[in-house]
DNA sequence: AATAGAATAT
DNA sequence: CATATTCTAT
């Protein structure tokens, strides 16, 4: 008997992104110093060409509303941080940028869930797992809640309007994302154990979004950036060690 | 304006 | 850690 392949680390290979698709991503890092005196491309206005169904892409936030600068920078607990007079240091107070959950992550984040147990299925674990750097407790956390709401609304939810009907809705635009997650198999499973680490993979790639969208695979194709400016930075989660 | 998605607070 | 609430982006 040779060594049975793990089916689900074949699996977990699979799922994961080609280069293709995170090469596309251009990473821009900008400096809290910047952010925080310009707060992030500000005008970076032109009208968003909608790209006809294709995938789903990433719009540009319209012009920077001086408005609901909550999660923006300053908002925060922070209080002045080395901050000696005039010269405000940024520090490291830098916030976090909203995480969005690509398909890809989403995927694994499933898969993390589905092959550790609704007993261990715990942020933390489940963070651990997906051994995203960048990924934070709180994101799984967050994350985790909708999906198990996602997951409570499928099973016995079903009372969709249509009564008598069997289920599994195909939801209109309630979840797109979570539509591509049917519920785990291996969601009874007692416990499973991961015998190596061995998924180091390079998988964190996260695009954040806050004022400045990313796209994968978006192509300048339209002429429509007339300005210089792309306008479109990407920031990346700090790849600090979890 | 409404809803979904993620962050933050409890 | 789970749930609720808040906030933001679409």
């Amino acid at each position: 008997m040779r060594e049975e392949t793990p089916n689900w680390f074949v699996r977990w290979e699979e799922e994961l992104p080609s280069p293709e698709e995170l090469i596309p991503i251009s990473q821009t890092l900008i400096t809290p110093h910047l952010a925080l005196a310009f707060q992030i491309g500000t005008h970076n206005n032109h009208s968003s060409p909608k790209r006809t169904a294709s995938m789903y892409h990433q719009k540009l936030q319209p012009p920077a509303t001086p408005t609901m600068m909550n999660t923006d920078f300053g908002g925060d607990s922070s209080t002045d941080l080395g901050s000696g007079g005039g010269g405000d240091e940024p520090a490291r107070t830098l916030k976090r940028p909203r995480l969005v959950w690509t398909p890809q992550l989403h995927k694994r984040f499933v898969d993390a869930v589905g092959h550790l147990g609704i007993k261990n299925a715990v942020p933390k674990t489940i963070m651990q797992l997906m051994s995203v750097e960048g990924l934070t407790r709180e994101n799984v956390a967050s994350h985790l809640q909708k999906y198990r709401l996602y997951l409570r609304r499928m099973q016995g939810g079903n009372g969709n309007g249509v009564s008598g009907g069997h289920v599994i809705v195909s939801d209109s635009a309630t979840d797109r994302l979570f539509a591509s997650s049917p519920v785990p198999a291996h969601f009874l499973s007692p416990e499973y154990l991961m015998p190596s680490p061995l998924m180091n993979s390079y998988l964190g790639k996260h695009v954040v979004t806050q004022q400045n969208q990313v796209v994968r695979n978006l192509r300048h194709e339209d002429s429509e950036y007339g300005n210089g400016d792309s306008g479109m930075k990407v920031l990346k989660l700090f790849p600090a060690g979890n």
